[in-house]
RNA sequence: GCCCAAGUAGUGUAGUCCGGCCUAUCAUGAUGCCCUGUCGAGGCAUCGACCCGGGUUCGAAUCCCGGCUUGGGCGCCA
């Protein structure tokens, strides 16, 4: 192998163009192909550029070429040469109307062939990408994401800068949370049977920074939830984790709408258009089925539960006499694309969502289809028909369940409709600001009201005379920004006064000892003077799955986990020595 | 914790339902040779694989059981 010597980059490969022609260059990079036509050998040589071809012809420079015959895939490599103008031109290349003639290959370093190929849509499987990660990452796709994702940070903490935001670090070791996702948790050497956790995020510490009279604080930081993954989710993600003082839910909003619609700009050059609309949780439940909605599409869900309320129809009868409720999503004028099985298999899909059945409707040639059409009167039938103004060739479905399970079956039946009828256009971002999320939501499991956002969301101003006597009806000052059915940030304005924050904690259920012993600085805190204050947390991997049209978080993180959160590559988590762990006063298990 | 899908040369796959004709298909790759306008280069030759463990059977890539790994989803994710 040999050493570059006195040879420095001039150009990169990518950039260079008929503007270089006749120009001598030195470029460096990866033999992405070699093609040997016997006395003259063609080779694309690749950096974080881009591609161009480089020639190594025995007419030219014979030294050249003869080392270039040793060339292989992924060898890396410094050459110098001359631009020229192609005799014929490959459009289908960015560089493609100049290459370079060699005249000084010096090889840098040789490779082995590589276990996966280093091109987009190779169709080689995840794990092979994960342990090779390094390879992976030479891809042109996952370049263009990862410097994607370089500059939306940068653009972020311009845009920070100039709206008086202050970037403040907080600390990675910190203390076991009890409510929200599990924590990891880290051993104190120096505290034997004590743990540090890893922030799920920085939360209770930008509050304190407000009270510490920052003002405007701003992390591009990591947070870390021991819960199990998903397409979306990984145990280590990054948040833009802001806090404004001194503001109420518009002025978050707006600052925020602003950043969104620069970030959309100078990343994407897409224009957003300001104010994104805005709907209240209670809406996004009635019509969507979540606080999420995706609005590239419409089938709305209809409440039809008033149409059967003295119905003889068991299962929809007894649902209503249980408090449940009965919704129904309309499909216009594509009965025909619902054969029995395309059905049967929807119904599989919303018993995943706890739905017991999938009911539906079917008007096609004039005749009105259903399996249990038997059991309704006339009466509902027609009232059904109008209330959904039912036409020929349209379809719907109905669930009869609890209200829970209704919206979280026929939420994501919707999606997965509109999925298979292919409706759903990548190119477009609907945006919208979720608001007056509840306060509270009840957990069956422990048998008491938690906080739906987090403990330090503030009520809104007319519901805090609810907070004892009616938790379940208090709305909070808490909104979500939701694009195409996902949350790619939330945030509230925060209780601010200790009075209100150890109502809150009562109603969640603590004693004042619990509460002390858990958010006890932040209690103290509040006794000496503490600004109104509010913010928002953006998923950042989310957004840039948004702005990579990505459908997997993988795809935006240079280095993510499996969804048996481990690395590998690293092989990640590794079991460690007796030693370490006895020093960390752990038991070693023989 | 639960459900679903997948695991075959370096890589991606066919074969698996219905066991034997599998000495396992094809593509790509790698290696060597030929070739001065290729760019999905071409031609000739060669190389290379049934996730692990157990079982059924005369016989298992194929059937059964257990496990591991990867992906998707439910629960979970304040």
């Amino acid at each position: 192998m040999e050493t570059m010597g006195k040879l420095r980059r001039t150009n990169m490969c990518g950039d260079l163009s008929m503007n270089d022609v006749n120009k001598e260059v030195v470029i460096m990079g990866w033999v992405q192909k070699r093609r040997s036509l016997g006395g003259l050998i063609f080779a694309d040589l690749r950096d974080i550029t881009g591609l161009v071809q480089v020639v190594f012809d025995t007419d030219y420079n014979n030294d050249a070429f003869e080392k270039a015959e040793s060339l292989r895939s992924e060898f890396v490599v410094a050459v110098k040469g001359e631009v020229r103008e192609r005799q014929s031109k490959n459009l289908d290349m960015a560089t493609g109307e100049i290459e370079v003639y060699i005249k000084e290959l010096k090889i840098l370093d040789s490779s082995e062939t590589p276990p996966i190929y280093i091109k987009d849509n190779d169709d080689v499987s995840e794990q092979m990408r994960l342990k090779y990660r390094f390879l992976d990452l030479r891809k042109p796709s996952m370049q263009k994401n990862l410097l994607m994702r370089s500059k939306t940070s940068k653009v972020i903490r311009d845009f920070m800068y100039d709206n008086g935001f202050n970037e403040i670090e907080t600390p990675f070791l910190t203390k076991p949370t009890p409510e929200g996702a599990r924590d990891y948790l880290v051993p104190s050497r120096v505290n034997p049977g004590k743990f540090y956790a890893l922030p799920q995020s920085p939360q209770l510490f930008k509050q304190l920074l407000m009270v510490s009279g920052m003002n405007r604080y701003y992390q591009i930081v990591r947070c870390f939830r021991d819960e199990d993954l998903r397409a979306n989710r990984q145990p280590e993600f990054t948040q833009l984790d802001l806090e404004m003082s001194f503001v109420d839910v518009e002025d978050v909003i707006e600052l925020n709408e602003r950043l969104i619609q620069k970030i959309f700009k100078e990343v994407r050059n897409i224009d957003v258009n300001l104010p994104i609309k805005r709907m209240s949780y209670q809406v996004a439940m009635d019509k969507y089925g979540c606080d999420k909605p995706d609005l590239r599409f419409g089938y709305e869900l209809n409440n039809i539960s008033e149409i059967f309320k003295d119905t003889e129809f068991n299962a929809f009868k007894s649902t209503l006499e249980n408090g449940g409720i009965i919704k129904c999503v309309k499909i216009d004028g594509s009965a025909e694309s619902f054969s029995k099985k395309g059905i049967s298999k929807l119904e599989k899909f919303v018993k995943t969502y706890g739905a017991k059945g999938l009911a539906w409707f079917k008007f096609e040639n004039g005749v009105l289809e259903s399996p249990i059409s038997k059991f309704l009167s006339e009466n509902e039938i027609n009232a059904l028909m109008k209330s959904l103004n039912i036409k020929e060739g349209d379809i719907a479905f109905i669930v009869a369940d609890k209200e829970s399970v209704v919206n979280n079956a026929l939420g994501a039946l919707r999606i997965e409709i509109a999925h298979d009828k292919n409706l759903i256009d990548e190119n477009t971002f609907e945006m919208v600001w979720i608001t007056d999320f509840p306060l509270f939501e009840y957990s069956e499991e422990e048998d008491r009201y938690v906080a739906k956002h987090h403990p330090f969301t503030a009520p809104v101003d007319e519901d805090l005379d609810k907070l004892e006597s009616d938790p379940g009806s208090c709305r909070a000052k808490a909104y979500d920004i939701v694009i195409n059915g996902d949350e790619i940030g939330g945030g509230s304005i925060r209780i601010t006064n200790r009075e209100l924050q150890n109502r809150m904690f009562k109603a969640l259920g603590f004693t004042q000892e619990e509460a002390d012993e858990k958010f006890g600085f932040l209690l103290e805190a509040f006794k000496y003077g503490v600004p109104p204050h509010g913010g928002l947390a953006f998923g950042l991997d989310r957004l840039m799955m948004m702005l990579t049209n990505s459908d997997n978080i993988r795809d935006v993180i240079a280095f993510p986990k499996t969804q048996s959160a481990s690395c590998l590559m690293t092989e990640a988590p590794a079991f460690t020595s007796d030693k370490q762990l006895k020093e960390l006063g752990i038991n070693v298990v023989e």
